[in-house]
DNA sequence: GCCCAGGTGCGGC
DNA sequence: GCCGCACATGGG
């Protein structure tokens, strides 16, 4: 377990690094993490169980299943040797529509940001002398006063209907959550009566893969299209390539379908974990060699 | 100044 | 369906 490369690989938000520790909160609880000799060390106020903690960290979860036995590719296998003990988090449901809603076209600093400005009114939590504060749950956020000049434009008002939709269970996480992959995403994405305002097909790959055990689920932005271009040429059809070097870096849907299929296929149920090593890859590797 | 940042909704063809 | 644009702001 690598938790520099967990936390640092931007899936998660609000947690900072203080004195070797990594600090923010596990559902109600303020917590903090680090390891030594090969082993998770918990702090956390109110104390948190085992079993909560191991839910956070997916410590179920073997990434050797997922493989199914099978290795994948050669730049695959390298990326997961560089990123080894980086693990995919399960994050709560509603803080995770919340962050990515917030995140489009956002740089992570600037998302981080804006998620303080909107936690700063709610109640803080302590644990060891250090505080950091929750983020507002769904009917709390309804009575949360809007952030001034905080980049949130049209978003507050898709954070505001997610809440209310959330408020009176039109929007149920956990019965998504019991969807296959793909009626899942087209549910949050596709159907008109059961879209979510400001979740496109990269925020609703997020949502599955942070939240609702959906290890397939591969969200693709600037980074990952970049570096499935570089490194995964072949899952990216022709006419698409061509149109990414040729203007900007939009995909429309159907294009962003096309490819998510290609990817899905190919990595299978470890989609998410590579995703996250790629991104992390893409961000911090030097450009030009293959691995960090 | 100008470009880019974990994209998405909308109105125009 | 696809295209072009608005959206808000800060850092390089």
């Amino acid at each position: 377990m690598n938790l520099d490369f967990t936390f640092e690989s931007g899936q998660i938000f609000q947690w900072r690094k203080a004195d070797g520790w990594w600090l923010g909160i596990v559902g109600t609880h303020a917590t903090m993490l680090r390891t030594e000799d090969g082993s998770l060390l918990v702090r956390s106020n109110p104390e948190a169980s085992e079993e909560r903690i191991k839910e956070f960290m997916c410590l179920n979860v073997r990434y050797d299943d997922l493989a199914g036995g099978r290795s994948v590719d050669e730049f695959t296998s390298s990326l997961l040797q560089d990123y080894r003990g980086l693990r995919i988090l399960k994050q709560d449901p509603w803080s995770c529509l919340m962050s990515y809603i917030v995140s489009a076209s956002l740089s992570i600093r600037a998302i981080d940001r804006v998620l303080g400005s909107i936690a700063s009114s709610c109640r803080e939590l302590n644990v060891d002398g250090l505080s950091l504060r929750e983020l507002p749950g769904p009917s709390d956020f309804l009575n949360v006063r809007r952030p001034r000049k905080r980049y949130l434009g049209r978003k507050w008002s898709y954070l505001r209907q997610a809440a209310r939709d959330i408020d009176d269970g039109t929007l149920d996480f956990d019965e998504i959550r019991s969807l296959p992959y793909d009626v899942a995403w087209s549910s949050l994405v596709i159907a008109k009566e059961s879209h979510v305002m400001g979740v496109g097909p990269k925020v609703a790959d997020c949502l599955l893969l942070f939240s609702l055990d959906k290890p397939e689920a591969f969200p693709m932005d600037r980074w990952i299209m970049r570096g499935l271009q570089r490194h995964y040429g072949w899952l990216v059809p022709e006419r698409i390539a061509t149109k990414l070097r040729n203007e900007g870096e939009a995909l429309t849907v159907r294009e962003y379908e096309a490819v998510s299929q290609n990817v899905r296929s190919h990595f299978g149920k470890l989609g998410g974990l590579v995703q996250e090593c790629l991104f992390l890859h893409m961000r911090t590797a030097r450009p030009g060699r293959p691995s960090a």
